[in-house]
DNA sequence: CAGTACTTTCAAATATTATTGAAAGTTAAT
DNA sequence: ATTAACTTTCAATAATATTTGAAAGTACTG
């Protein structure tokens, strides 16, 4: 397979992938792109490569440093920007759960904190939802912890859990 | 708080996660309402409570069958059918994730070992396209080892898990 | 078999989300 | 202070995904 193929073919998947999980096409193929980058990339280069607007490669460029992905660089003699990502997957899945994390388990944690306060225990439907919502609560946080311990973890850490079984 | 609030809050920040994980928002409100309800619900209570079309109510039903986390129920002398969900959030976590690997860690996987095939090593490009599509397939192949771990696990597990650190 | 009580389908309408591109903003050099 | 080189913003547009509702399909009942 001819190297541009296989670049194309690993850009458009990880688009993909991306759309899966609620991440945007343009935020993971730029992603991708930058991954397979041997050196930092212009807004410009990324335009071209990827044929996108140049407000688009912008704002998506600024979600994934929001995400902590990908940085800025300025090389010496150059005005404009240049951007890289880091290359370890390692880093890269804990620094995604982390922000996964913040942004979505510790809403539903909050929510379900709070509508365990609904009054009238005596009625059966109202039984059911202090149990469902509990279970929910309690299994939540638990993935909340996990989570917590992967993001603060090194990658010896899961290599140790897959042997545990 | 009223029950009836909490349940309306809860099943707007089901629909909410949902979206954010790739389940659509109406999927995931009639599940959560699925969840809370003490006896089977028929397509029409469901229509009625999430105030949605009945096309809908029927396509998500179908659609949360096909992850298996819904199962139609017959009451006798009634024509209509009804629906449950399994209340046990181990046993759901456990179905959404074995769907989840073999709808999207599985592709992932294969578009990963097909790209390898690249051919240049010399190439500093695709020294670094073998070494990073590498990396990441090293990566999803543990982690989908893993998520086939969990749902093959019993409770526990997690629990044990959780003990080790 | 005809009628009734339901479920399923799917083309069209609506809503949501992503993308563009041109104008406004910023910064650095002269 | 002006210009040039670049970045950011955002209203308009395009693309995508969801939802509707009415018609078609199915199957039970008498």
């Amino acid at each position: 397979m001819e190297y541009s193929e296989a670049k194309q073919k690993f850009i458009q998947a990880w688009g993909t992938l991306g759309s899966n999980w609620g991440i945007n096409k343009a935020m993971a193929q730029i992603h991708a792109l930058l991954l397979l980058a041997t050196e930092p990339l212009s807004a410009e280069e990324i335009m071209e490569e990827l044929q996108m607007s140049r407000g688009n490669v912008n704002m998506n460029l600024r979600a994934l440093m929001d995400w902590g992905i990908v940085k800025k660089e300025h090389k010496v003699g150059e005005r404009k920007e240049f951007f890289t990502t880091g290359k370890d997957v390692w880093d890269l899945a804990k620094q995604v759960s982390k922000e996964r994390r913040r942004r979505e388990i510790e809403p539903i944690l909050n929510v379900l904190e709070e509508v365990q306060k609904v009054s009238g225990d005596n009625k059966k439907e109202v039984a059911e939802f202090k149990k469902v919502t509990g279970d929910l609560f309690d299994f939540s946080v638990k993935v909340d912890s996990m989570i917590d311990k992967f993001t603060k973890s090194d990658q010896t850490w899961f290599y140790k859990l897959l042997m545990k079984f």
